[in-house]
DNA sequence: ATTTATATGCAATAATATTGCATTAACAAA
DNA sequence: TTTGTTAATGCAATATTATTGCATATAAAT
């Protein structure tokens, strides 16, 4: 589990030169989405929690998903109305989350290219890209297409 | 109102080749995404037929819609959950939706070298790229920036 | 230990979306 | 025209996702 901690280790400094409480509830969300590389639905983290003893309402599941991605060390993925660990969460840049249409599965990727390019794409129209920027991308994976 | 007619047109001529009934529904909830540029979530259109007259289950709504989105006249925009008609439905292509995130104001637009490009950035990683592509990229607008 | 801002608990409610099944409408075939 | 078949709609219950207001508890600094 060397990757999860790397990224547990990352997130717990970024609370800390945030100036962020490391809570308990904090802790425990972000360690199950550490063990689970998939997305999880802020209800399915509900049903674990309960499962291992830790029941919490969901109000509170909500505000600590949105200040891990306030942290941006999770993604919302709105397509799919779940969160995820981010893949490498100590970079600005942009974040290309790939979505299976079929199986639901997920692969990010961070392409410096993707962010040149959509900011190419962007001034013409007078709109601007924020700096860490989050997209998600509908594809076929490689089992599904 | 020559924009809407040439798309209301296009998206008429898309059922018959589909074979596809166009029923008063479809034509009602069509003509709602015409007038109203901006995206509507499905209770908005719910609302708005109910002020003129014509009170539709909101099953029924979600399932004209989706008809649309079927038919590629429609995009649902999941970050905000709500729908909007489609710029351009009349080409494969990529579509790219640029969505502010401080007034959620959209802009539609087609960039075949973003499609490219992002063709390139998927080809090591396994996954494919559906020929009609839908991608929301959150932004600041001319107005927000 | 005290303080203070913040996080959490709780329960109600809002907002978004889907389902199963009965009914109706569209439309082609006899 | 009647019949048969498929697709669309109506209806109401329910599922899923998310937010809120306010009281209480806790983290972390002093």
């Amino acid at each position: 589990m060397a990757k999860g901690n790397l990224i547990k280790n990352k997130a717990l400094e970024l609370c800390m030169e945030a100036g962020e409480s490391v809570t308990p509830n904090r802790v425990n969300i972000l360690d199950l989405l550490i063990e689970n590389k998939d997305p999880l639905a802020a209800y399915e983290i509900k049903d674990m929690l309960r499962n291992s003893n830790n029941d919490l309402n969901i109000s509170s599941i909500y505000r600590v998903l949105d200040f891990w991605i306030k942290m941006k060390v999770v993604h919302k993925l709105s397509i799919l109305n779940k969160y995820v660990l981010c893949s490498n969460p100590d970079e600005v840049h942009t974040h290309i989350t790939n979505i299976c249409t079929k199986c639901s599965s997920v692969v990010e990727t961070c392409n410096e290219n993707m962010g040149l390019n959509l900011k190419e794409s962007t001034k013409n129209m007078g709109v601007a890209l924020t700096p860490d920027l989050n997209v998600e991308i509908p594809v076929l994976c490689a089992n599904c297409k």
